[in-house]
DNA sequence: CCGGCTTTTGCAACCGGTTTCAGGAATGCT
DNA sequence: AGCATTCCTGAAACCGGTTGCAAAAGCCGG
């Protein structure tokens, strides 16, 4: 018969394989080697059943002798997963991002798992593409360190795999949300100002219908309504999250010629070109204006003068995120407490001039 | 006979696959859904021969409608490739290496690859996990974003694996390494100064023995040279790449007492540090002392005051390297321009004082 | 010394693609 | 029309692991 002849004389089993440079060791070589066949070496290798001693040595030996690491394509394609976990963030190159970055990369890699990185860069249509890249390649759950896509199509994607997302909450299965308490931050930067005694009080927000910055503008108007303090709008002004956005908000609340004696900015980058627009005015911090920032990044302490600001460790949210992520992978609910934020107090504040 | 029978009756083709969740859409599901066979698909997709017309809108139609995206695994498993490029870097969270990640993640993403970055921190032990790691991820190059491994053990790697690295001089087939004009960024830096009429100029340079830093050295000493100005060592002093060493380096200079008007900094970060001494210890910059830096990180533009520093593009820097890699990974000899190290200047410097 | 029970081990199927090989259809040439 | 080419397509081998099943081996009491 047919099927008899393709079989006795197997069409290719002699023929070079063209363009495959194939020169890894494979489990085969190392059963051979170790005179076993590849499943009781793959037992021996993942422990999944006992083996008798003398061949586990005999194995052993031979994996150390060739060097011998299994290959994780055929691995992932085996098992239906890769211990790989897409990470999106929005910049790598920013030190918000960075430092979360780090966070979740050093609690993965404990956890066995590589991170997958990949950026969105702010653009709903970029994470989408980030998205579809991590499921082809398979990674077994994604990260996603804050984004813009929308809860609905998150949601959808979770069906598909395993999501942990930061800066927003979100309920469905097989998802994970977490966010800091900006509201509780705001408050507490806002507290320090009028313990000093400022009054006028500007607030430099981020992009329009940023949740993070509105949240933090709800802290804002909260701390004031406690205080007795009516809210002036014009004391609120547009900023970008990033340095540019600063200094602009600055220029624009000095032209108007309203009066304040404190800022309050969304993010550290904010405030720190706030700080630079001020000096080109010609103002001193903090004789002059107090500024307090939000985040603390590492550079912060380093400014000059060195940034008050709301500490929210990026770096422990990272982590807590690849904890989230982890615990999912293991089939459990995720029970997750972030590091409570706090005021650090540092030179950019002082008491309200006049 | 035994072998007719197992054939016959295939041991697991009903059974259920235990702990496995495939739940993705498949080659062969395509196939059949647009009648042709796997074979053809896979041709269709791929480009690799022509094929009918007809039979490539069927196919097209099939994968639009089950949404197919060929799983990488298998593909990296036939193929032999993966379509990833392995990055080592020290620290993600650093500015300096956050921008050059970016660098390498935009190059290599329109080159059709995906990186998978982890951080050495530093340690040569730790840059050889990372190194097996990705070896046994299968990757198809490994980047190296500056590392601390010695050369002998990144050649015998890159007869595994093409690698490209940055931060050194090194030649080796498959091995690719570039390094930016230290010696010229670090003429150029006191070439300035010294127009601007100092003559005592602090050098802060960074670990000991690290590459750059004694390029920059030796720049900053041909400089004084060139100058006609006798080097003294005590002018120049230790540091550690970040602000902490900076910091500690003014301090020990006006501990000293060795009088000088200006400082060059091994990299922007210790400037940041050494900016923010000198304003504890009641200094003016820079009217009574300058600074400039290394690198021209993005945050050195919104410094108070700005920071004048010696522009590399570490962005660039990324992006080249991997460029160099997609070139290497395509069989070329790559030929990279590095672009030119150039000064910016700021406001962190001035005419030397009286 | 033998049957029943518990390991230990190897065979071969399988993961989801790619690619070789060969068969069949279509076309070219004499 | 007849035979050699060329083109298109499908069957099955293969990449390098994991694993269900069953045969083989080891252990036991009777």
């Amino acid at each position: 018969m047919k099927k008899a002849r393709v079989k006795a004389v197997p069409a290719r089993t002699r023929g070079k394989r063209g363009p495959r440079p194939r020169n890894s060791v494979t489990l085969k070589m190392v059963a051979r080697e170790a005179g076993v066949s590849a499943s009781t070496a793959s037992r021996i290798i993942n422990r999944t059943v006992n083996v008798s001693e003398e061949l586990r040595l005999a194995v052993e030996a031979a994996i150390a002798k060739f060097g011998f690491r299994p290959n994780a394509a055929a691995r992932g394609l085996a098992l239906g997963k890769t211990e790989t976990i897409g990470v999106i963030s929005q910049a790598m190159a920013s030190p918000f991002y960075g430092e979360g970055l780090r966070g979740i990369e050093s609690r993965l890699l404990r956890g066995g798992y590589a991170p997958l990185f990949m950026s969105g860069n702010w653009q709903e249509k970029e994470e989408v593409r980030c998205m579809e890249e991590l499921i082809t390649r398979g990674v077994d759950g994604i990260i996603m360190f804050t984004g813009c896509m929308n809860d609905v199509a998150l949601k959808a994607y979770a069906r598909k795999v395993p999501i942990v997302v930061t800066g927003r909450t979100l309920r469905a299965r097989r998802l994970v949300s977490m966010q800091v308490d900006d509201q509780y931050g705001a408050m507490l930067a806002m507290r320090h100002l009028l313990d000093l005694g400022h009054r006028r009080i500007a607030f430099v927000t981020g992009f329009e219908n940023h949740p993070d910055a509105n949240e933090r503008l709800v802290g804002y108007r909260n701390a004031l309504a406690a205080a007795g303090i009516p809210y002036d709008p014009r004391l609120v002004v547009a900023g970008d999250f990033h340095e540019e956005g600063g200094m602009q908000a600055v220029y624009q609340l000095m032209d108007s010629n309203i009066g304040f004696t404190a800022m309050f900015c969304v993010n550290d980058e904010t405030a720190y070109g706030a700080g630079l627009a001020l000096f080109r005015k010609g103002m001193r911090v903090p004789e002059d204006i107090s500024v307090v920032g939000f985040d603390d990044l590492p550079a912060s302490t380093y400014r000059v003068p060195p940034l008050t600001s709301v500490r929210q460790s990026v770096q422990q949210l990272g982590e807590c995120a690849a904890e989230a992520m982890l615990q999912l992978l293991a089939g459990r609910r995720p029970l997750i407490v972030l590091p409570p934020v706090e005021l650090v107090v540092r030179e950019s504040t002082g008491r309200a001039a006049g």
